[in-house]
RNA sequence: GUACCCGUAGCUCAGCUGGAUAGAGCGUCGGCUUGCGGAGCCGAAGGUCGUAGGUUCGAAUCCUAUCGGGUACACCA
């Protein structure tokens, strides 16, 4: 592909001394393998028609790797490989743009004393493929976390569960089941937030309480009853979580508690509130936005405390700290795209050297289709647990088995599909069938494929030559994954991988129904094309983290 | 009120750095099976790309206005 444009832009600057950047663009398959507009383009600075243009473009073309050149529409020149650059194209290495550079991509985010909601499930599946990208790419990367476990939240589900021990008791706590405390502290949440936003008394104890769970931390103290109680809890739910993650396949490398970078959040905002990046406004510590065209937000109330603003300055602080990177991802759901851009403006005034190569990536939210019985026990949320058994059931119900592979790759890929930005309205039967556009049917697919290489062992391999229509159709498709993933990885866009995958095993499945390959005189050519399919497959599913099984 | 996102086939979505006849899947209707996994393949019907202007040789794509939906806007996270 480089080497075509190289060759259009020498061509260009032969004929008009002009220099160019040629588009290069995959057309649909009548039209050749390429397509360039560059005729369109240049007609009116050349003051000839576009068809002229390309005529002159055309027949100065020369290269070993093209073999045909179409001029077609209103001046397209529509560009053939031969063969043999088709097939170079296909087994062409991955581009590695990112080599020796580092990146963060933080995700999922969950806060302990609360439950997981689907949305954390979607952004640790987006994460994950992301964080995949870059490291194919050739990036090393860190895949971190950051919750709160500090903060009014937390203040809340305290309360209501020193309320439900009777009183400061820790050793009360040991009553409750293993696999209880997850659902207890959820509940715990639940009422804890009533109490809070209707009685009057509770809200003051709860206010307390968030100041003193902030002195836990400060005065690391671990001795007093209260101590006991939030330390035990914060650990059970980094039970839960890691339970989960280990359930979808996520791995982090580092959780970071708000905690841990409140203080580095506070100092640099004192800091800069010295140097006038900040303003003093009704006793809290602001950053006045409306100078860029944004919204002031409140980065230390008037009770002295961080909130999240100031947490996530010494959160983005201290992943400089810990990496150096030279690009740092953060996803996160869409409602706080605003609130990131007034975070990121005000850490822009002192430090735009970090916030120049971070990303803030955004997802919407996931919907069940048809809705789901929502307990109110629970707080009427879609919980990540409920979405993951849903398609558990539907699997169930279509196959009357459960296969966690192909329930997870069914989930993952119906999240993946879809552009990210947007909400996801998540139907389990659907994402689980394996006809259509889903995760089981790409599985099933690349089942399939092993199944055919399974027979047949090549111990030499014949040069693929002379291409036949459905053959040379595959070819070209596998050839264009490489630029896919590029596509990708610049856009941060795992959709276009799903996309392309789907698009893939339908050419195969058009080659495959025409072409018989075992005990075929071109058994030796088709046995490699399809090697070279199902890699490829396999390659993108691991992209996004979805198991590509050998059989099913 | 201000800002941001979204509006494409009955449903769920691609396509958006402007380019050829706007594409998939599901659903509907019709065909293909003596061949390696038919969980497939081929075909048909189905669209004023929310609406109205503008820019352009060319607009789903860019600009403006407008309607509809969502979200965020001071001490929650």
């Amino acid at each position: 592909m480089e080497e075509i444009k190289q060759l259009l832009t020498n061509v260009c600057k032969q004929l008009f001394d002009l220099d160019i950047m040629p588009e290069l663009t995959r057309p649909d398959v009548k039209f050749g393998d390429y397509t360039t507009n560059i005729a369109l383009v240049l007609s009116a600075k050349l003051n000839k028609t576009p068809r002229d243009v390309a005529v002159m473009i055309s027949d100065k073309i020369d290269s070993t790797l093209i073999s045909k050149v179409d001029i077609a529409g209103p001046g397209f020149l529509n560009i053939s490989l031969t063969d043999d650059a088709l097939v170079k194209t296909m087994i062409s290495a991955a581009a590695k743009p990112l080599l020796g550079q580092v990146a963060v991509v933080e995700y999922s985010d969950p806060n302990p004393f609360k439950v997981l909601h689907a949305g954390h499930l979607y952004t640790s599946v987006v994460g994950d493929a992301i964080a995949n990208l870059l490291e194919t790419a050739g990036a090393t990367v860190h895949r971190v976390n950051f919750g709160g476990d500090v903060g009014r939240h937390v203040a809340q589900t305290m309360w209501a569960i020193i309320d439900k021990l009777g009183g400061e008791n820790p050793e009360k706590l040991s009553a409750i089941a293993e696999n209880e405390r997850a659902p207890w502290m959820a509940e715990c949440y639940i009422s804890g937030t009533a109490a809070f936003e209707t009685n009057e008394d509770a809200k003051q104890l709860i206010l307390e309480l968030n100041k003193k769970i902030y002195a836990i931390h400060a005065n690391k103290d671990h001795d007093s009853a209260l101590s006991q109680i939030y330390w035990t809890c914060r650990t059970w739910s980094y039970d839960y979580f890691d339970a989960f993650y280990e359930r979808i396949g996520s791995h982090f490398e580092k959780y970071y508690p708000e905690s841990e970078v409140a203080d580095l959040g506070l100092t640099t905002v004192k800091e800069q509130l010295s140097k006038g990046v900040f303003e003093q406004s009704d006793g809290a510590v602001v950053f006045a936005g409306e100078k860029h065209g944004l919204h002031t937000r409140v980065f230390i109330n008037s009770q002295g405390l961080p909130t999240y603003e100031t947490k996530d300055v010494g959160l983005i602080m201290t992943k400089w700290n810990d990496y150096h990177f030279d690009k740092s991802v953060v996803i996160t759901g869409n409602e706080i795209e605003q609130y990131m851009s007034v975070v990121l403006k005000a850490i822009e005034q002192f430090a735009p050297e970090l916030v120049k190569v971070t990303s803030h990536l955004t997802h919407g939210m996931v919907k069940l289709k048809g809705g789901i019985k929502m307990s109110s026990r629970l707080g009427n949320i879609l919980r990540a647990v409920d979405v993951l058994d849903a398609a558990a059931e539907a699997n169930q119900l279509a196959t009357g088995k459960n296969d966690v592979d192909i329930e997870l790759g069914a989930v993952k890929y119906a999240f993946l599909k879809q552009r990210t930005g947007g909400d996801i309205i998540f139907d389990p039967e659907s994402s689980i069938k394996l006809e259509g556009n889903s995760g089981p049917y790409l599985q099933y697919a690349h089942a399939r494929a092993r199944s055919i290489l399974s027979k047949k062992t090549l111990t030499e391999k014949q040069p693929i030559t002379n291409l036949e229509g459905f053959e040379r159709d595959l070819t070209r498709k596998v050839g264009e994954y490489q630029s896919i993933v590029s596509q990708a990885v610049t856009e941060l866009m795992p959709h276009y991988i799903c996309t392309y995958l789907y698009e893939l095993a339908q050419v195969f499945n058009r080659f495959y129904e025409q072409n018989k390959v075992i005990d075929d005189p071109r058994e030796n050519i088709r046995l490699q094309l399809v090697e070279a399919y199902a890699n490829t497959l396999r390659s993108g599913l691991d992209l996004l983290s979805i198991s590509a099984p050998e059989q099913m």
